[in-house]
RNA sequence: GCGCCCGUAGCUCAGCUGGAUAGAGCACCGGAUUUCUAAUCCGGGGGUCGCAGGUUCAAGUCCUGCCGGGCGCGCCA
């Protein structure tokens, strides 16, 4: 990959230096900020190739008029070898024209990087830990987890492509009442694998037939061992036995969407190794802890509300509303204290940058988890919390609905057996993470452009079809990649061709945009308008043949335009890698 | 009551960290098939960007206040 291969990033530095030559010279000022400075495609194709609004951001600094600046700096950029046109529009962009030979330049990019166009190294190996599902380990995972599962999944693709060194991360919630709940709850089962009549379970004990298996497992190993024990010599060891084949349903259920965690964090492990006392008493040596007594809640007050003094964390000094427990009124620690040092630990480990993807319903937690972040790492570290909206399920038009305690929640495995990884990777991105998403299954089923991944893989696989083709009509074509980039490019001349290669180009920039704003839904618009662009101008070419991919009776063009399907392969699958989903050969 | 998120075409939603005449799909209407896979494509109508102020060369985008919807609010995790 060279320098042109974001060519708006190349423009925009080609800019910058021409204002630094300007500034050499006297007609601008120096040592300006650039930070505003943008290049990029103008919404109407008409207004040129790339745009910059260089001189409406730098007439404050400069005070000068726009298009005073605009003018110089348009005469220096009409200097440039790849530029053919340049005018000043509007309230003072400068709009540019770039020959046909640097687009063209732009395809042999694409072929040498193959499907690794778009990777970069703009983050320069920083690392960063990515948070995500993170699922009470009391059952398999359903729907309300996949959103999550997908996105944090997604993001950390694309974090690696811009070149962070990122950390696939699971924290364990195995500490809490739910899994001495959970543990009962086998318990319960391993009676009835003993042949003991238990009748219906009881409210407030989990129960889904996958813990049958669990407790069966146990009973044929232990025997009854454990039967006519007191709760308090079992409890230990149900609880871990039990956890262990949660997490190993949990891992089961994401491998089956393509997701594999690095590292599996358990909350107990913090409580077991001192690990919460180590967080504490970091915010204690920076003198951000106390005991005081908290106002009550507004709205809805809990029954058994009364005033108790409670060790308390200085939350408000970093931006949250009001300070936060880390202390039940028997001592014990809160969940929240468990989370100071869930990062504490993260921070420790060197992740100064911290994502945690978690539900909406966590929304009010956000504010006290950046203030952890900032009070622990005296504002090195910084914590981006995404929030996931919920997904509703649409069945014939009508809204599956889903209740825990009727216990008909449609769990993971289902989703993904029923419509397919593929299927449901894609669609978890179709919508931004905070907007409510619906998951027709309808549409999800269907094999038409109602079904963005059906879309985006055919056209994979259409160009996959015409290079196969191309085999047996033209065996003598040597369709590597490598030869492909020495095709004459002067030969795509139709605009929808250029049209497509400037697409391409877009893609690093798609990629970096989508990394930065931690949004992996624009990645899936993307590769819709490029499939978009690739199907208008397979279907041009049944209008008029002399614009078919293969022309027998021409193998320079032949090869050119192979070159340039190709490159829209390349990209297509660089971008479905991103989000997890096979670029599809033949449908 | 307070905090966070959302409000864009009939419907579902994009809108590239403030840019030029606000876009796409669905639905509706009209066209293209002796096919390199029509599972596709081309064209058309359709908008008070919730409302009102403000910031500036420029606001769907940023700020303030309302209206409407969702989520959350100590000893649950």
């Amino acid at each position: 990959m060279n320098q042109f291969a974001n060519p708006y990033a190349y423009i925009r530095e080609q800019v910058i230096a021409a204002i630094a030559a300007l500034a050499e010279q006297g007609v601008l000022p120096g040592d300006m900020d650039f930070a505003n400075l943008a290049v990029e495609a103008p919404r109407d194709p008409s207004h040129g190739d790339v745009a910059t609004n260089a001189a409406l951001v730098l007439t404050k600094q400069a005070r000068m008029k726009p298009r005073d600046i605009a003018e110089p700096l348009a005469a220096r950029l009409a200097d440039l070898a790849d530029v053919t046109a340049v005018d000043i529009a509007g309230p003072g962009f400068i709009n540019l024209r770039l020959s046909d030979a640097f687009w063209r330049a732009r395809l042999g990019d694409v072929l040498t990087a193959g499907p690794a166009y778009g990777d970069s190294k703009a983050a320069n190996g920083a690392k960063i830990n990515v948070e995500y599902v993170s699922a009470n380990p009391t059952g398999p995972l359903h729907v309300g987890h996949v959103r999550g599962a997908v996105y944090g999944d997604v993001l950390a693709n694309l974090l690696a492509k811009v070149g962070y060194a990122v950390c696939k991360e699971y924290y364990i919630n195995d500490a809490g009442a739910q899994v001495d709940v959970l543990a009962r709850s086998v318990h319960l089962r391993y009676r009835e694998a003993l042949g003991e009549e238990i009748g219906a379970i009881p409210e407030g004990m989990y129960p889904g037939d996958y813990l049958v298996p669990v407790a069966r497992a146990i009973a044929e190993r232990d025997g009854d061992k454990w039967r006519e024990l007191a709760e308090a010599d079992w409890l230990a060891d149900f609880r871990r036995i039990s956890v262990d084949a949660m997490m190993d349903l949990v891992r089961a259920d994401l491998a089956s969407l393509g997701i594999e965690q690095e590292v599996f964090f358990s909350e107990e492990g913090l409580h077991l190794k001192g690990g919460i006392d180590r967080g504490v008493a970091s915010l204690a040596d920076k003198g951000l802890i106390y005991t005081g007594v908290l106002e009550p809640p507004k709205g809805k007050m809990p029954e058994d509300w009364e005033p108790r003094p409670q060790t308390l964390f200085k939350a408000s000094e970093f931006g949250d509303d009001v300070d936060r427990p880390l202390q039940k009124s028997d001592g014990a620690w809160t969940y929240f204290a468990a989370d100071v040092a869930y990062h504490y630990d993260k921070l420790q480990r060197g992740y100064l940058q911290m994502v945690d993807v978690l539900g909406a319903d966590h929304g009010g937690y956000v504010k006290r988890l950046n203030a952890v972040v900032k009070a622990l790492s005296g504002g090195e570290g910084t914590l981006d919390v995404r929030l996931c909206q919920m997904v509703r399920l649409l069945r014939g038009g009508e809204v599956v609905v889903m209740s825990k305690r009727a216990g008909n929640f449609v769990t993971l495995r289902e989703l993904v057996d029923e419509v397919g990884r593929d299927v449901v990777r894609f669609m978890m991105l179709t919508r931004k993470n905070d907007a409510p998403l619906d998951f027709d299954f309808d549409a999800a089923a269907e094999q038409s452009k109602d079904n963005p991944v059906f879309y985006v893989q055919y056209a994979h696989a259409r160009i996959c079809s015409v290079l196969r083709r191309v085999g047996e009509e033209l065996p003598d074509l040597d369709l590597h990649a490598e030869n492909l980039a020495q095709a004459d490019f002067s030969r795509l001349t139709d605009s929808a061709e250029m049209d497509l290669i400037k697409q391409m180009a877009a893609w690093p920039r798609a990629v970096d945009i989508a990394a930065q704003a931690r949004e992996p839904h624009r990645i899936a618009f993307y590769l819709n308008e490029l499939a978009s662009s690739f199907h208008a101008l397979w279907n041009k070419g049944n209008a008029e043949p002399n614009l078919r991919f293969i022309i027998g009776s021409d193998q320079a063009v032949t090869q050119a335009r192979l070159a340039l399907i190709q490159g829209v392969a390349f990209v297509l699958a660089s971008g479905l890698e991103v989000m997890g989903v096979k670029p599809a050969e033949s449908m």
